[in-house]
DNA sequence: GTATGTATTACGACTGTCGTAGTAATAAAA
DNA sequence: TTTTATTACTACGACAGTCGTAATACATAC
């Protein structure tokens, strides 16, 4: 179980990619994140929450809500074009980070496929 | 030029990297960073300084004054034994995260190289 | 004596995450 | 039919790490 503020900063990342497949709501999307990553990341309810919260008002998903019911009312999130440049921004961004903090890990393995 | 949002969190990972190569002292340490990265992450003086003060606080790292005097003078800073068991931690929680973002990255290289 | 480079500290604001708890609706079990 | 489980979301306050801005302090060169 990896805690969240290795992750922080790409939360935003990891709920627009899951949104870029179909339009979704806050537990399947909790429950995705736990399948896909083998329960090593549990996204907690109150950070997912708040995030598609932060995304909405900031103009990269949009909701709308669900007519089946099996429990309590869902709201739906899809992903806004300005979303998808976002989460490809979000991307690049990821790369980057990635090669930089590579480059201050020992015994890193950074090395054995260092691409130049 | 990378912000510090998705870096959060590797920030002690990096300062500690720097100081199992040898002792020192922010301003060194923050050059170092700017240098190495060919200025694409730059930590911010307070964000590095108070990180020093935690990481000490911590006991990863201990302080000592140093003696030049080419302006004013420095605060040298060391990894401890428990510092580095901390260090070997973050890489491998570093590695881990990796793992886990790159599953939400499309067009992702991961898929390049994915090891198992 | 003032500007420049070295080196650190102070302080308050902001953002994202987290713990804890509560609400709401449905279905199944007792 | 009351309870329990599962689904689904919301409220609230605390906390940690980063950031902007600014000040301080010492040394050297102009």
């Amino acid at each position: 179980m990896i805690s969240s503020d290795g992750i922080r900063g790409y939360n935003d990342m990891i709920l627009l990619c899951l949104l870029l497949e179909k339009p979704s709501y806050g537990y399947e999307i909790s429950r995705e994140i736990k399948l896909r990553t083998a329960e090593r990341y549990i996204m907690k309810e109150t950070t997912l929450y708040s995030a598609f919260t932060r995304l909405e008002k900031s103009g990269y998903i949009s909701s709308f809500y669900g007519s089946e019911t099996n429990g309590r009312r869902r709201t739906y999130y899809q992903i806004t074009e300005k979303g998808k440049v976002f989460y490809q921004e979000k991307c690049e961004e990821w790369h980057a980070t990635k090669e930089i903090v590579d480059k201050f890990m020992k015994n890193g393995e950074e090395s054995l496929w260092k691409p130049s």
